[in-house]
DNA sequence: TTGAAAGCGCTAACAA
DNA sequence: TTGTTAGCGCTTTCAA
């Protein structure tokens, strides 16, 4: 036999202790690394735990001690890859820590986001990661006068005081556009993603920083209103090739609506990089993948991931922890979707 | 004030009792649905509840009720899109029933999936689905003999008689290649997953039998066995096209390994369709990004995580439904990747 | 139709 | 060092 620990069914801490001699109170303080136990009766209990192959009930245990050492999180879809990397930054953490982790998909139901929360808080889970919240401020208020700890990833709310860590967006964009005007680029159009985020603002702002530091004027033609999503990407790229004085590259607010407009590109009849540059913001595993390679901004989302499950950690040991919002920083990635404008 | 389900905290079926003024027993049963409670009684306890902010204690019910409403699944790892896919299926159904979701990744601790089971079968979740297991021996039997409800989900371990849903890998393998050798193709080379999957098997007997249906010899020399990985894929394809007579089309086990293929075609100079043609399996959803898109065999896996989820569902709901395996079929998927070989 | 009360398996405070 | 016991918040009999 393999392992013993599955063998029997709803074997409980009575029959651990009846088996050992003694009582339930000692096999519970076993479990907990109490250190007011005997040495010798410990080991006894310890192999009568084996023996029985005894697994603790964690229902149980969270009611009695008020811990789950459960992790909820909040994410809008799985998609992309862009949360499947956030999500193995939280997974390695939390196991390392050993706490479970539960994942809910607020993707179909937007609306239900503050229930979740709601039925998650109420002991379901010891704390909350959101990922890219949608309208946190529809329960971040309550989840704080609570005292329920979270942090948020990925969502640079304006003048919201609350546990956060995110990338240095305007940074990112900045230097992205920079690289493109240094090529030679003048005339770079841009794709905007979903301006509720404060994220997508602040790369828009970043662009238009890089355009003023280089005294390049910056005009609203060149700016296309997007919502993050490849077929959005395509058309606004669309729309931007079909000026009567085209665009030389495009800045795209992350990666799928970068890849959104290269099919468009395609479609023109032009090619990448010698007709236009694209560049992407993101660097989601199939930037690399695809071809020709995408040039982009790399977000540490892994690293994210991680440096968010810590704070969250931190918040559960000790809740007194001072809020800190942490900027991961942003870095350009050259690859092969950029070069010099023609002529 | 949008919710009031978050207002206050710890709010009990005690509170909610007192306040409606019936007994605990009473408001537990408007929760429950139960059929005996009069009409106006259930209107006044529904109001307190929605006044206090009342959300149950999902611990406390499952240690009184026995059910958690929690759904397990064990996944290998997040990385590819692969999961993601069949994660979203899942999900899906586990809404429609409003079912939660615990997600454990066995990625980094293979040894402990046992353990992992062990523990969630305690009472954690109500049932198990268990994607691309590594050594589900170790724990199924022991599974089915505690009557746990579990679905596997593409694994088609051999001669095991469990609740599993699939995908028809041989024939789809044997598909992709009739294709490839209708497009005139005589020597194919062909990237094995990892052997020790029965689908790997069953897509290596696909081709090979394609090939005997159409009297072309089979020859260990085109076939490279590798492990379901992008790196892998790229080392077999270069070692295939290394050999003296190179095959005029490869077909890999999956996509990634596809990738790493092309990776491989264009390191050596070659274009891909014009010099080499590429076939993967899976269809993941990076496979239309890349450039040219690939030509794959599609693996229905958001419709497995569905068909595996209603499966559980079922189980849960009537134990006794008898154990079955369903196969969901594959199709070829024709893009870009491939055309008739030169000369 | 409702109330009362016995657990579910465990933690933690209190006694011994 | 160990035993005893009061809950944790709920479901589910059993009575009324």
């Amino acid at each position: 036999m393999k392992s013993s620990s599955l063998v029997s069914n709803n074997v409980t801490i009575f029959e651990v202790a009846s088996q050992a001699g003694v009582s339930y109170g000692t096999v519970s303080r076993v479990l907990n690394q109490d250190q007011h136990v005997k040495a010798e009766t410990r080991e006894r209990v310890m192999k009568t735990i084996r023996d029985l192959g005894y697994v603790v009930n964690r229902q149980a245990r969270s009611l009695a001690g008020g811990k789950t050492h459960i992790i909820g999180i909040l994410v809008p879809d799985l998609g992309t890859g862009y949360i499947g990397e956030i999500i193995q930054g939280i997974n390695t953490e939390l196991q390392i820590a050993s706490y479970d982790l539960m994942l809910y998909t607020t993707h179909r139901t937007p609306v239900l986001e503050a229930d979740y929360v709601a039925s998650l808080a109420q002991g379901m889970v010891d704390g909350l990661l959101l990922v890219l919240p949608r309208n946190p401020e529809d329960y971040i208020g309550i989840l704080n006068s609570r005292h329920f700890p979270f942090v948020l990833i990925d969502h640079q709310g304006i003048g919201q005081n609350c546990p956060a860590v995110g990338a240095t967006n305007w940074q990112g964009a900045y230097n992205a556009t920079e690289y493109l005007i240094q090529l030679g680029h003048t005339r770079i159009g841009f794709i905007t993603g979903w301006m509720d985020l404060g994220a997508a603002v602040d790369r828009l702002e970043g662009y238009k920083a890089a355009l003023w530091a280089h005294h390049i004027p910056f005009t609203e033609d060149l700016v296309r209103q997007s919502t993050f999503h490849q077929l959005d990407g395509y058309n606004c790229a669309m729309d931007l090739l079909n000026q009567p004085v085209p665009p030389t590259a495009i800045f795209a607010s992350n990666d799928v609506m970068a890849f959104g407009a290269m099919d468009a590109v395609r479609e023109k009849g032009q090619r990448i990089p010698e007709d236009i540059s694209i560049v992407g913001f993101d660097d989601i595993p199939q930037a690399s993948i695809i071809h020709p390679a995408l040039t982009t901004v790399r977000q540490p989302l892994r690293n994210m991931g991680n440096v968010a499950t810590q704070m969250l950690l931190e918040l559960l040991k000790n809740p007194d922890t001072p809020t800190k919002r942490i900027e991961l920083p942003t870095g350009l990635v050259v690859r092969d979707s950029c070069q010099p404008p023609r002529g």
